[in-house]
DNA sequence: TTATTATATCGTCTTTTTCCGATATGTCAA
DNA sequence: TTGACATATCGGAAAAAGACGATATAATAA
């Protein structure tokens, strides 16, 4: 992934405070959808009903984090759950760091 | 500055090269139009010449990575030169390291 | 099978960003 | 003071991003 497509990804203050939540889950959200623990997964409605955004936008936001690389989609069930790629966000502090 | 609007400034391929340029103006870039030594400041004149953009563009460029506090000008003549911010690239970094 | 819930995608409209040329301002040199 | 550079700003056209409702797809439950 293209840094810069990085950094459009998080130039947007919904995208940026869905990364913050992911961070703890079990703060900014209620319980898991499936009962279970939550681990650090969250479900598209949760993030939608949080942002106060449309649900087209807030599955099309996480699309742009997903193809950005910073968010990983697992499928469970009926539930898409979406958690951040911790990976990738060392990444780009090793970019900021060294490269810019 | 908002960190909202900090991404906002590196999300374009012409702004986050011209941040890498100014990180090794010798490496980039020929004589300083002052004739004495660089450091490492540019004049928006380099930048568009090397960017490929008019001139317009370039200074508005500029303009949003000194809004968002990546870099700062100073008039020296008729020349403004233009010099990364490396305190704000370090608190971009903390940021992105503590709190996304 | 049908209804319900969760998610994704499509088409559309609005807002923002990109990038330009023209022009204004600032500085120096003749 | 006029001319030549360097830079900034203005106004606009085109492209991209933001956001929505409608609808399609997936999975589960009755």
């Amino acid at each position: 992934m293209e840094q810069v497509e990085v950094f459009k990804a998080l130039a947007n203050e919904s995208r940026l405070k869905i990364l913050q939540w992911m961070k703890e889950p079990d703060k900014h959200f209620g319980d898991c959808p499936t009962g279970g623990a939550r681990g650090r997964k969250v479900c598209v409605t949760e993030i939608q009903s949080k942002l106060g955004l449309s649900q087209s936008t807030a599955s099309q936001y996480l699309a742009i984090l997903q193809d950005a690389g910073l968010v990983v989609a697992r499928r469970e069930g009926q539930w898409t759950f979406y958690e951040r790629n911790e990976e990738a966000l060392k990444e780009l502090g090793d970019f900021l760091k060294k490269d810019l």
